[in-house]
DNA sequence: GCCGTTTTCGGCCCGACTGTTTTCAGTCG
C-alpha cells in the first residue's frame, strides 16, 4: 500500500502538470513539483506527522526547502480530509488521458494544450488516432517532421520502459565509453547523467569527450551498430535511440574542446537541480557558470566574446572558485550537499564481509566452499551463510532440523578454510506479525541473523511499520534484510514510517541492510540518509545466489553512496574483530 | 508558488538543437 508521502507526491506532480496544460504561471508548476520532490524524499510520515500536530507539522514541512505555507496547508488539508481542493479542481479541468501526452519526449506543455484545445486530443490513443490528420500537423509550430517524430517517439515508447534499471545501463555505458574512448585522437571520454549519480533508473546515457578529431567520435557514435534512430548530430552534441542486449535507451554524447571538459562533465552529469543551485551560487558572485566554463560578469554567452573563464578544465576548480569542496556525483541532488562538507564516501574496496549469501542448502547455487571460495577472491575476510528459513517453501528453507545440519556443515567448512571466516547464519523471515520464523532458542545459536519481509508486502503502513519494529526489537536480530521489499519499477513494497524505525534500528543496534541486487537496491538512497541521520549502522549486501551475484556490490555501493555512508557506518567495511565482536555480543546478551 | 548577506515584491539557470519560421518558440537536459 503507498504511503501518504507518495500519494502527496504524485498529486502535487499531478497539479504541476496540470498548470502547465492550463497555462498558469509555469513558476507555479516548477513549485508544485518540487514540493512532490521533496515528499518522495522524505523518510518522514506526514500522515503520521499531522495527525500528531498540525501546527508542528506545518512548521516542520515549511522548515523544508521549496515548501512555502501554501503547499504546507494542503499536506495538512490532504492528512485529514482525504483529499486537496485545488486538485479536485484542477483535475476537473484537465483530462487525465492528457498526462500522458505530455511525457512523450518532443511533447512540452504548449504543444499538447494546443492539441487538446483545437482537436480535443485527450490521451495517447487519440493521438495515435489523428497522426494522420492534416489538422494535427497544421497546429501552430507543428508540421511533416514533427508529427513524424512524436509518431516515432510514440512507437519507442510503448516498447521500452520509461527508464532502465542502473544494473542494465551500467554495463551498456562502460561498453561503449570504453569503446570510444579507444578511438585515436580521445584525451577524455566519460559516461555522466544519471548513471554517474549513481541513480537506481537510467533515463538515458549522457556521454562528455574531449579529443582530436571529434568528427570520427561523432560518426563511430552515430553509426554505432546498436544505433536506431539518430536524433540529432550538431557539432557539438548529438543524440541517437539505441537498443542493445534487450535495452532500448536514448544516448547524448558532447563533444568539447580539453580546456572546457571540467566544466561539460559537471554540466552533463546534473542533476539539473544541482546545476541550478551552482549558477545561482555563482550569480551571487557575480560569476556566471555555463557548460563552457565559470566566467566573470553577467553577460550571455561570455565564451563567445572571446572572454577566458575562471575555471573550466576540471570539475575541483570549478567548484574551488565558488567556494566548494569537490562534490561526489551521488550527491549532487540539491538535497542540501551545498550546505555541509562532503564526508568521505564508501568505496568498493572498503567492502570486506559478505553478510546475506545463499548456498544450495536453500535457493543458492554454490556450496559452502564455492561461497567461501568468492569471499576470498575478493579480499574479503568474513563471508556469512544466511540460507532462507521454512516459510520460504519456494526458496527450499530449511526445517530447524535441516538448519541444525547446515550449522554443523559451515562450522566444519569453517575449520577447513584460511583466511576467511565462514559465520554460519540464516535470512530469517519476518512474518507479517513481525515474529520470526525460528524459535529464539535456535536463533541463539546463530553467529549472524537477517530478519527480512519477504511476503505479505501489501499490508498497509501502520502494520508493515509494527511488523518491522517488532523485528528490530527482537534480540536475536543483527541486520534487517531489504526491509521494504520493493522491487525496482514493478513492487512497492511495504510503505512503512522509516524515521520510525531508524530510530528504533538505532536505539536496539541493529544494522539496516542496502540490499545490493539492482532489483532490489533497498534502503533506498534516502533511506540511508535518513538512517545515517537517526546513528544507524548500515549493511551493504549482495544477497548472492551465484557467483556472479558478487559483483552486485557496486550497485549496493553507489546506493549507499548516494545516502552519505562512510565506511565507518558500514558493518561490512569494518576489520574482522570488531565486526565478529559486535555480531558476538548480540548473541551472547 | 517560493524566497530574501540588495528584496515581503519581483524575480525565478543556461544553452543547444529542431522545425518551424523568415527571427524564433518550444523542448530538452
Amino acid at each position: 500500500m503507498a504511503s501518504t508521502n507518495q500519494e502527496l507526491a504524485r498529486i502535487f506532480s499531478e497539479m504541476a502538470a496540470a498548470l502547465e496544460l492550463t497555462g498558469a504561471n509555469p513558476f507555479r508548476a516548477v513549485s508544485n513539483n518540487r514540493v512532490a520532490r521533496e515528499l518522495r524524499d522524505l523518510t518522514e510520515d506526514v500522515g503520521a506527522l499531522v495527525a500528531e500536530d498540525p501546527e508542528t507539522a506545518v512548521a516542520r514541512l515549511t522548515a523544508l526547502p521549496g515548501i512555502g505555507k501554501g503547499s504546507a496547508q494542503k499536506i495538512v488539508e490532504y492528512v485529514q480530509t482525504g483529499g486537496i481542493d485545488e486538485h479536485r479542481k484542477l483535475m476537473a479541468k484537465v483530462p487525465r488521458g492528457l498526462f500522458e501526452v505530455l511525457e512523450i519526449p518532443g511533447i512540452g506543455p504548449k504543444a499538447a494544450k494546443a492539441m487538446w484545445e483545437q482537436l480535443g486530443i485527450e490521451s495517447v490513443a487519440d493521438l495515435k488516432a489523428r497522426l494522420d490528420d492534416p489538422a494535427l500537423a497544421a497546429l501552430p509550430r507543428m508540421g511533416k517532421k514533427t508529427v513524424e517524430n512524436i509518431r516515432r517517439a510514440i512507437l519507442f515508447s510503448e516498447k521500452t520502459a520509461a527508464r532502465v534499471p542502473l544494473g542494465k545501463a551500467l554495463p551498456l555505458a562502460i561498453a561503449l565509453r570504453d569503446e570510444l574512448a579507444a578511438l585515436p585522437g580521445v584525451r577524455r571520454l566519460e559516461y555522466a547523467g544519471s548513471l554517474r549519480r549513481g541513480c537506481e533508473t537510467i533515463g538515458d546515457l549522457d556521454f562528455v569527450a574531449a579529443c582530436d578529431d571529434p568528427e570520427g567520435v561523432r560518426r563511430r557514435f552515430t553509426e554505432h551498430p546498436s544505433v536506431t534512430q539518430v536524433l540529432a548530430h550538431g557539432d557539438t552534441k548529438c543524440s541517437v535511440r539505441l537498443e542493445s542486449e534487450g535495452v532500448a535507451i536514448q544516448a547524448d554524447l558532447r563533444l568539447v574542446p580539453e580546456a572546457v571538459y571540467g566544466a561539460a562533465l559537471l554540466y552533463f552529469t546534473g542533476s539539473k537541480e544541482h546545476n541550478v543551485r551552482l549558477r545561482e551560487r555563482a550569480i551571487k558572485r557575480g560569476l556566471r557558470l555555463n557548460e563552457y566554463g565559470l566566467f566573470r560578469g553577467s553577460e550571455e554567452r561570455p565564451q563567445e566574446q572571446g572572454k577566458k573563464p575562471l575555471a573550466a578544465a576540471t570539475e575541483e576548480e570549478i567548484y574551488a572558485a565558488l567556494d566548494l569542496p569537490w562534490i561526489p556525483p551521488e550527491l549532487r541532488e540539491d538535497r542540501g550537499e551545498l550546505d555541509r562538507p562532503p564526508p568521505r564516501l564508501i568505496e568498493v574496496g572498503d567492502v570486506k564481509a559478505e553478510l546475506h549469501a545463499h548456498t544450495t542448502a536453500s535457493d543458492g547455487r554454490m556450496s559452502i566452499a564455492e561461497l567461501a571460495a568468492c569471499a576470498r577472491e575478493r579480499g574479503f575476510h568474513t563471508v556469512a551463510v544466511t540460507d532462507h528459513s521454512p516459510s520460504q517453501v519456494i526458496a527450499n528453507g530449511l526445517s530447524p532440523e535441516r538448519l541444525l545440519d547446515h550449522l554443523a556443515a559451515v562450522r566444519a567448512a569453517n575449520d577447513e578454510v584460511r583466511d576467511v571466516t565462514i559465520l554460519a547464519g540464516s535470512e530469517v523471515d519476518v512474518l507479517p506479525d513481525g515474529r520470526l520464523d525460528y524459535d529464539d532458542e535456535l536463533l541463539r545459536r546463530l553467529d549472524l541473523v537477517v530478519a527480512s519481509p519477504h511476503a505479505a508486502l501489501r499490508q498497509s503502513p501502520a502494520e508493515a511499520t509494527a511488523r518491522l519494529l517488532k523485528a528490530i526489537a527482537h534480540p536475536r536480530v543483527h541486520v534487517i534484510g531489504h526491509p521494504t521489499g520493493r522491487i525496482v519499477g514493478r513492487r512497492e513494497g511495504l510503505a512503512p514510517d522509516m524515521a520510525a524505525l531508524f530510530a528504533a534500528a538505532a536505539e536496539h543496534d541493529v544494522a539496516l541492510e542496502v540490499n545490493a541486487n539492482w532489483l532490489r537496491l533497498d534502503l533506498r538512497d534516502v533511506h540511508v540518509r535518513g538512517a545515517l541521520d537517526h546513528g544507524c549502522k548500515i549493511a551493504i549486501d549482495t544477497d548472492a545466489h551465484r557467483p556472479e551475484h558478487f559483483d552486485l556490490l557496486i550497485y549496493g555501493v553507489l546506493t549507499a553512496r548516494r545516502g552519505g555512508l562512510e565506511a565507518a557506518s558500514c558493518i561490512n567495511a569494518w576489520p574482522a574483530e570488531k565486526l565478529h565482536a559486535w555480531l558476538a555480543a548480540k548473541r551472547d546478551a
